[in-house]
RNA sequence: GGGAGGGUAGCGAAGAGGCUAAACGCGGCAGACUGUAAAUCUGUUCCUUCGGGUUCGGCAGUUCGAAUCUGCCCCCUCCCA
């Protein structure tokens, strides 16, 4: 049984995996697009190396700060590490925020074969021009996009001019199905005002443990990726450390994302897939304990 | 006490007689999502029984018509004393 446990940061997620993976006997998988990095811990919520729990975890610093992650390279690691853990488990859990990369793992999304080409050339043509572009290149997936999301439209162009198939023809290839025969994905949802001030809260904690040292270690350390320096919390301390705002500005601002990022993903799970909802992680808890007895 | 500049929707900020329920930004709310997803993008945001109603510090005027002009009053900021 693979268990799913979803939810926006800060709704408790992390604590709920643990009692779980304690009465189920299972193993955790992340789901986090940033808790895959190593020496990126604060800022990212992860459990601490030093919890016993830590060895129990996979798909958690795998990749180098350096180096560039995406979707796709997830799903493989993903599938991966489910086929193997199967072998040794009945139980497994997954747990993290990032929607699109629990999606695209559990159900039978399948990226092209080729790389992203190289998309240079486009950055000079405006939003029209890019989308009367693909018009002549793949009019199907226009329903799908608007006009000023640029980055889809040129990834939609990338794949249309480097596959064979281009990319609504792919999506229609697919059945939408989940491709594993026995998930429950519970959704944890509490109520507006009690997760945008555990977030606020949970802000201030990360800089009372030190944020900006991590950061700054960081910084030393690696040349951040592309992907990796798109944290929320990093991108912000790093700003704060070039002196373009103030450690109060940087600790509002940080808030403040987490915030608008947690209503997003509130959104992607409520309609991006059928899951079981719950107002905490205790109310989850008790009730797959409930059922497993 | 003298002088100058201000008070506009939750916040910031335009508007200087009709085209203004009032640009724009932020925040809020809602939504999209198939290779950057902690990303990217969209809609909406005075009230409304959708007919309309009530707004731009307050009151009183001018005008066919006022957030915009006049008078008085109340606040705020800065400069001189």
């Amino acid at each position: 049984m693979i268990y799913v446990i979803c939810g926006p940061t800060g709704s408790g997620k992390t604590q709920a995996s643990l009692q779980l993976a304690a009465f189920l006997h299972a193993p955790i998988i992340n789901a986090d697009a940033f808790q895959i990095y190593r020496d990126m811990n604060i800022g990212t919520a992860k459990i601490s190396s030093q919890n016993p729990e830590y060895s129990n975890h996979f798909l958690l610093d795998i990749i180098s700060p350096d180096q560039s992650f995406s979707v796709k390279e997830y799903q493989q690691l993903f599938r991966q590490t489910i086929d193997s853990l199967k072998k040794r488990y009945t139980n497994i859990i997954v747990v993290g925020g990032t929607g699109l990369y629990i999606r695209a793992s559990l159900y039978d999304y399948n990226f092209e074969d080729h790389e992203p080409d190289d998309t240079s050339d486009l950055d000079h043509l405006s939003n029209q021009e890019l989308w009367d572009l693909l018009t002549s290149l793949d009019e199907k997936s226009l329903s799908s996009l608007h006009p000023n999301n640029r980055k889809r439209v040129i990834r939609a162009i990338s794949i249309a001019r480097t596959n064979r198939k281009n990319k609504s023809e792919n999506i229609q290839k697919q059945e939408h199905k989940i491709i594993y025969p026995d998930v429950s994905i519970y959704f944890i949802n509490p109520p507006r005002v009690e997760l945008y001030e555990n977030i606020n809260k949970r802000v201030d904690e990360m800089f009372d443990l030190g944020l900006v040292k991590e950061v700054e270690d960081l910084l030393v350390k690696y040349h951040l990726s592309l992907t990796a320096s798109q944290a929320i919390g990093y991108k912000e301390v790093i700003d704060y450390l070039a002196h373009k705002m103030s450690l109060n500005e940087c600790r509002n601002l940080i808030k403040q994302r987490t915030r608008n990022y947690a209503k997003r993903q509130v959104t992607f799970f409520k309609h991006q897939f059928d899951s079981q909802e719950f107002i905490s992680g205790e109310e989850l808890v008790k009730a797959i304990i409930k059922n497993g007895k």
